[in-house]
DNA sequence: ACCAATGCTTGCATCATGCAATAGTTGTAT
DNA sequence: ATACAACTATTGCATGATGCAAGCATTGGT
C-alpha cells in the first residue's frame, strides 16, 4: 500500500513513517486546496491572518502577529493587502491610541466559512468512502494523536505552528 | 478538550472537523519543525526540491517541477539557490543535450536524512506516551484515513500536494 | 517635562512564484 | 539540406511574504 521506505526510527513500528508522511500529505492537502476553492481570491498567509481573526475577533495587530508566529511588520503588511480587498479593517481602540486594532469585514467572514465549508464536505466526502465504525476509529485515533501531541503542536505554542 | 466549533458538515459525526483541524495542524507541525532542526539551512520550497529529489534520484529539472507542482522557472531558480549552496548539483542527458537533470549532492542527502530522522524521532517521542494498543491504533487509522482519500492527495496527483 | 516602554509602520534585502518571451535541441517534413 | 514544429530550460518582469533595523507615535512613571 505505501512505498515502505525502510526508515522507521527506534521505537515506531515498522511503517509507521510513511503513514504519517501520507496522512500528512492528506491533511494539508485539504487544508490547502480549501484555498483554491475560493477562487485564488486570498493566498496561505492571507488566509491565515482572516482565519486567526475569525478565532480572536477584533485584536490589536501585534497580538496576531504573536498568534500566527510573524513579526509585526509581516502582519502589518498583509493586513494592508486584506484591507485593500475589503476583507479586514483597521481601527483603534480608544484606550492606547497608538494600537491598531483588526477586524473582519463581512467578506473576509464569508471568505472564512467558504474555506471551512468547503473542508468540511471533502472530508465528509472521504470519510463517506470509510465503514461507519472505520470513521469512528479514525476520529478516535487522531484524538488520541492530538492529546499525545499536547500543548507541543497547539495553537499556543512555544514556536506557533502555521496552518 | 477540542474548542468545538459546532461547525460539523452534512454526514460526519460531532467533533470531526475539530480533531482533523488540530490533527493537521500537529503533522504539518512536526513536517515544518524538522526543517528548523536543520538550522535554517533551507527553506521550505528549498527542502521540497531536496526531497523530490532524494526520492526520484537525478531528473530533468522540469520533471521535478511537475512533481513539485511550480512552473519550471521557479524550480530553476530554486536550484540556482541549491547548487550555490552545494546541495544540489546540475548535469546533461548525452541524448538530450537540451535537458537539464538535477542530482543531490553528499550535502544535500545528508540534509534530507537529518530531517527525516529528527521527525521520526519526534514521532516516536510522541508516540511514546500512548500505550502499545493506541499506537498501533493511530497507525491503523492513519492507514485508512490515507487509503480512504486514495489517489486524490497521492503523490501523483492531478494537481500535486505540497510537503 | 523628560524618559523609558510599548506598539505600529517604513526602508531594505532576500526568497518564492507565475507568466511571457527567449534560446538551445531534436526530430520531422519538405 | 533546410525549414519547421515541439520540447526544455532560462531570463525578464511583477507581485507577494518575510525578518531585521530604524523611525514615529502613544502612554505611563518620575
Amino acid at each position: 500500500m505505501f512505498p515502505t521506505s525502510d526508515e522507521d526510527g527506534p521505537g515506531l513500528a515498522p511503517g509507521t513513517s510513511d503513514v504519517l508522511q501520507a496522512a500528512t500529505r492528506v491533511l494539508a492537502g485539504i487544508a490547502l486546496r480549501s484555498l483554491d476553492s475560493l477562487g485564488a481570491a486570498v493566498t496561505l498567509p492571507q488566509f491565515r491572518l482572516l482565519a486567526i481573526l475569525a478565532d480572536l475577533g477584533p485584536v490589536p495587530s501585534g497580538q496576531a502577529a504573536r498568534a500566527l508566529g510573524l513579526d509585526p511588520s509581516t502582519v502589518t503588511r498583509l493586513a494592508d493587502r486584506m484591507v485593500a480587498a475589503g476583507h479586514a479593517a483597521r481601527g483603534t481602540d480608544p484606550r492606547h491610541r497608538g494600537v491598531v486594532t483588526l477586524t473582519l469585514t463581512a467578506s473576509g467572514r464569508e471568505l472564512v466559512a467558504a474555506a471551512g465549508a468547503w473542508r468540511q464536505r471533502e472530508l465528509a466526502r472521504i470519510m463517506a468512502r470509510l465503514a461507519p465504525a472505520d470513521q469512528e476509529a479514525v476520529t478516535a485515533a487522531l484524538g488520541l494523536l492530538v492529546s499525545a501531541a499536547g500543548d507541543d503542536y497547539g495553537i499556543i505554542a512555544h514556536r506557533p505552528v502555521p496552518l
